[in-house]
DNA sequence: AGCACGCCGACT
DNA sequence: GTCGGCGTGCTC
């Protein structure tokens, strides 16, 4: 009999293969397929990636254990598919194994059923395109090779059908097309919207399928049967044969960065995809990312533009109050307007775009804000040991007690929060029926849309809530969107706060204008003349990106460098400082010459589910030098960790929080 | 990641 | 005397 060996990647933090034997005969093409084996003294599921006639050399041959059994009849993995595994394995610095299961799909949630009753973009039938969809569609498929677009326009501009007509030609010429869209806007509409223009060749991937669908969904694409694929972030690794296009929709969401190891952007891996495979790919939102707006100008991109709406329907009336000389959290303009609204019978949401509480030092005088000397970000209060504290270098302050800037004693940290909100609405409209959709009131995705649809219908006039109710920003009966407060984005010691301060706003207008003319959109904010929230109600995007582009040149921040962060937990204080101390005292002489080191500090969040959070942030001006520099260091304290520390890196991190 | 091995303290 | 916490090392 003939003894075969093979290559094993486990999904375990440990970046080496492992060799195992098998009869020649069970083996057979064994590469992509998993199996069960013998590992230290626990059985587990390995990843065969690669095969060979004879044992490494320098591995003792009575050390090597057989396969116990082969699990899949045919390869789950082809070989593009383990590449762009090794691929990530580098790029996110995980192992093979890691990368492999994250691909594969899998149910880690419980199904949900019911998707919420969303009116959507998609069309069912064909419409006639218009001249700049038309000449966006021509640009797509008139490319050669591995090229990109961003197709940038306002909501309802057609962004949907230009991306359908694009697939659709693909799929003609024999190609295979992965659409992207958020995980939000995977609903029944879309499914039916794609199953009816592409029938049986579409397969559909969702939170909702169980893994044993998802699974044989997975087959049908990597045998060919299925060739357009639509779903979220994972639905990148689809192993379609013939990559053609992979289209990105609503690019800007931050829902294409995975939260867990790996923590992968499906925007770089679709771009190593496309350049591997000499695929097409094409970003589309109306409020592109930094980074994508980077890419268009240094033209690594093209933009196409759609610059008209489709329905004629107008782009509602937004504008800003100020919330300077109130002292509650709802302004004098916006209980009027809630007050006209519901007298005229139509409803409101007001949006709330965070679940707790956000905390800030704020001057009623003069508008000062306490931002780091180094970094500027907002600082953060720290009421036990009354300082201010940046979550970047380090760096901490006294808690003024009077303005710095203009010595008003009008100063001081303050707070909004669901809650508060809920009361004042409450106590200013007995009369009126509020309910509120967040993640503290709303237990289950089944009770959201319970909630949510009871307020379409009618059963309510406010509607108070977070991220949750956007989805409902296109109901009928809505005539006005309150923004409580368009500052707690920008308030976050993050340095992605303006631009996704900026882009929930322009997002809310967007959308919420669709249905109703004679709708209007409020956003409260303590700093009505700031640029942000003047580009931001005139909806001045362009305006925006490139002022925001200029400052991320001056303080060094994506996407003139590139970052990846170390993040450190542990029940006691004691050993994470211990171990960030550690961590960065290998990183420093190991950093590029273009390369510095943030921190270490403590996270912003510096304290989740009784863990004490560090991090300690590298940023360099290019990946594979700051990427070297991340490996090492991880290499080597690998060797003489405490473990009961915990440790994760993320390249590319998309929140430092 | 898990899981066993082996080493020191305080308990039926 | 042993039970058990925790640091250390290894997994083909």
């Amino acid at each position: 009999m003939d003894k075969r060996y093979c290559d094993l990647a486990f999904a375990i933090p440990v970046k080496q293969t492992f060799t195992y034997s098998a009869e020649a005969a069970t083996l057979h093409a064994g590469i992509g397929k998993r199996c069960l084996v013998s590992f230290g003294r626990r059985t587990m599921m390995g990843y065969i990636i690669g095969e060979r006639d004879t044992a490494p050399s320098e591995l003792d041959p009575a050390v090597i254990k057989p396969i116990q059994a082969v699990v899949d009849q045919e390869p789950l993995f082809d070989s593009r598919t383990i590449a762009l595994a090794q691929w990530m394995a580098d790029f996110y610095l995980c192992s093979i194994g890691e990368a492999l299961r994250i691909m594969l799909p899998s149910a880690r949630r419980l199904p949900r059923e019911a998707r919420p009753l969303v009116i959507d973009e998609m069309t069912d039938a064909a419409p006639l395109l218009s001249h700049e969809q038309r000449r966006a569609v021509d640009a797509i498929t008139g490319a050669q090779g591995a090229e990109s677009f961003y197709l940038y326009g306002i909501t309802g501009s057609g962004k949907t059908e230009v991306f359908l007509c694009a697939a659709e030609a693909l799929l003609n010429t024999g190609k295979s097309v992965i659409y992207l869209v958020p995980e939000i806007a995977l609903t029944q509409q879309t499914q039916k919207a794609v199953r009816k223009r592409f029938g049986d060749s579409a397969a559909m991937i969702h939170s909702g399928l169980s893994t044993g669908v998802k699974l044989k969904e997975w087959m049908r694409i990597l045998n060919g049967e299925a060739r357009i694929v639509v779903g979220p972030r994972s639905a990148v690794f689809a192993p379609v044969q013939n990559l053609g296009l992979i289209v990105i929709d609503e690019e800007h969401d931050s829902s294409y960065k995975s939260g867990e190891t790996p923590r992968y952007h499906a925007r770089q891996v679709a771009m190593r995809r496309c350049s591997v495979a000499g695929a097409r790919l094409v970003l589309g939102s109306a409020t592109p990312s930094v980074e994508a707006w980077y890419m268009m100008a240094q033209g690594r991109m093209s933009r196409l533009n759609l610059t008209k709406r489709l329905s004629g329907g107008a782009l509602p009336r937004v504008r800003a109050v100020s919330l300077e000389h109130t002292g509650s959290c709802l302004t004098d303009e916006l209980k009027e307007a809630l007050r006209q609204t519901a007298q005229m019978g139509k409803q409101s949401i007001l949006f709330l775009n965070r679940r707790g509480f956000a905390h800030f030092y704020y001057c009623h005088s003069c508008g000062y804000r306490l931002a780091c000397k180094h970094c500027s970000i907002a600082l953060t209060y720290h009421k036990d040991r009354s300082i201010a504290l940046c979550h970047y270098c380090g760096y901490q302050t006294t808690i003024p007690v009077a303005c710095p800037q203009c010595g008003s004693l009008e100063a001081g940290f303050r707070s909004f929060g669901t809650e508060m909100i809920a009361e004042e609405l409450q106590r200013t409209f007995p009369e009126l029926r509020i309910c509120r959709a967040d993640s503290d009131t709303t237990g289950t995705a089944k009770k959201l849309e319970e909630t949510l649809s009871r307020f379409r219908e009618g059963a309510f006039d406010i509607l108070l809530g977070t991220q949750m109710v956007a989805k409902g920003l296109n109901f009928p009966g809505v005539r006005l969107v309150g923004v409580v407060f368009a500052d707690t984005g920008l308030s976050m010691p993050d340095f992605r706060a303006a631009e996704r301060g900026f882009s929930l706003i322009v997002q809310v207008a967007g959308r919420s204008g669709r249905f109703s003319p004679d709708g209007q959109v409020i956003v409260q904010t303590f700093r009505p003349h700031d640029p942000l929230i003047i580009r931001a109600t005139a909806l001045d995007v362009e305006g925006f990106l490139n002022s925001e582009l200029a400052i991320r040149k001056i303080t060094g921040f994506p996407p003139y460098n590139r970052l990846i962060r170390f993040t450190m937990r542990a029940k006691e204080k004691a050993r994470v400082e211990a171990a960030v101390a550690h961590l960065a005292t290998l990183v420093k002489p190991l950093l590029p010459a273009d390369a510095d080191m943030l921190g270490p500090a403590e996270c912003p969040i510096n304290r989740i589910a009784e863990n004490y959070r560090h991090h300690l942030i590298l940023r360099g001006h290019t990946m594979g030098t700051l990427h070297a520099a991340a490996r090492r260091a991880q290499e080597q304290y690998a060797q003489e960790k405490d473990s009961r520390v915990y440790g994760e890196i993320d390249v590319d991190p998309v929140a430092l929080l």
